[in-house]
DNA sequence: ACCTGAACACCGTTCAAGT
DNA sequence: ACCTGAACACCGTTCAAGT
């Protein structure tokens, strides 16, 4: 009945797997200490208080995230191949994620990605600032998207749902629209297309970026 | 000294303020009746509880949110300026906006601007499920943007920063690269490079929706 | 109809005291 | 070096009792 000597490791463990399973509001320090059998100032020896013990969870998180590689023959279909990689990626680890962009770390965890696109662009023939901001503009996209498409399905019940919103008057006679906007979404698809549009557009040099104003 | 009988409108506008000022975590039943100068039981026959005051408080956020009006002389350019109006609106009510996204109201609150999107769609040739699509990838774009966005700047110092990760040897003999990704990001720009780039895709009849695949 | 204080079951955190 | 219980200052919520 004796346990063995507590580690921060062990800590950290039961931890995530408190926020896995119950959501991170679940993660209270005396929950945990009983989860883990010892008395909840143990705890603090080990990790400092709750906030530190969270960023750690966080960190592991985005230590995690590190892998990403390319596939595909031209620069197009690789910079895709990671945005796929990586939504994938986010969307296993959904509590989690929302903890590392609560905590402001989705830019370090973003980090190898980021490479890999650099890389990619400068393959496609982008240098500097275009090239840059061709990055930005992927990350922004990917990692927005996620966090849209999250929010939507942690709450499939709106109130009002879209599908009562869009009967038939307000769909401006388009009834293959209305039924469109009423049903769910194919995030999957809606990625995709949105994706290539922008990879598109961004690796076709003759346009002037920023575009015509109208 | 006496007050004149508490309301549900006064607890809401006093909540309001309290989140607008110290964040939703300073909402605390109890500051919040000291704010009030009555007992925190009060409250509860006023509003509920703590989570139905929320729910008040997001509702009030999302009515707030209605009114956007389309400028410009092309479909093209009246979506742009949607999009436009719809980040500036989201931007101003930062901490809000945040609880609209927890509680699952961001489509609610993104429906007046849905419709709008819905007769551009229909102007610009667009119907039935193209046009559908459109509308939403759109919609993600400009939600996912200003979550990015927001998060980026509540967070500017990210413990190692951007700016130490992209030192030379990692940007790979671009040091205008380099610079770029280490500096601020040009949001504003940003975003409109990103946006011209899907609204030129979505509208323009030539390509297959779902494009190539590499 | 509206307001109140007391009470309950929770929190995170500190600290002196144990081994 | 590691663990503990007691104590403090907070929470949200319920409820019987007041007017």
């Amino acid at each position: 009945m004796t346990r063995t000597a507590l580690t921060g490791e062990e800590v950290l463990a039961a931890a995530a797997r408190l926020v896995r399973a119950q959501g991170p509001a679940a993660l209270t320090m005396r929950r945990l200490a009983t989860e883990l059998g010892t008395a909840v100032t143990s705890i603090y020896w080990h990790v400092g208080n709750r906030e530190s013990l969270l960023d750690a969870l966080v960190e592991r998180t985005v230590r995690e995230m590190g892998e990403i590689h390319p596939v595909g023959h031209t620069p197009h279909a690789r910079i895709v191949s990671v945005a796929r990689a990586l939504r994938t990626a986010l969307r296993e680890r959904p509590q989690l994620i929302a903890m590392v962009h609560e905590r402001g770390l989705t830019e370090r965890m973003f980090l190898p990605a980021q490479q890999a696109l650099v890389h990619e662009m400068h393959t496609a023939g982008l240098r500097g600032e275009l090239a840059a901001e061709a990055v930005r503009a992927v990350q922004f996209q990917v990692v927005g998207f996620v966090l849209v498409e999250r929010n939507r399905e942690r709450s499939p019940e709106q109130h009002p749902s879209e599908g009562e919103l869009w009967d038939s008057p307000t769909a401006g006679h388009d009834p293959a629209l209305a039924r469109a906007l009423a049903g769910p979404v194919d995030a999957e698809r809606l990625f995709v297309v949105s994706l290539e549009a922008l990879v598109t557009s961004l690796l076709s040099p003759g346009e002037p970026v920023g575009g015509p104003a109208g």
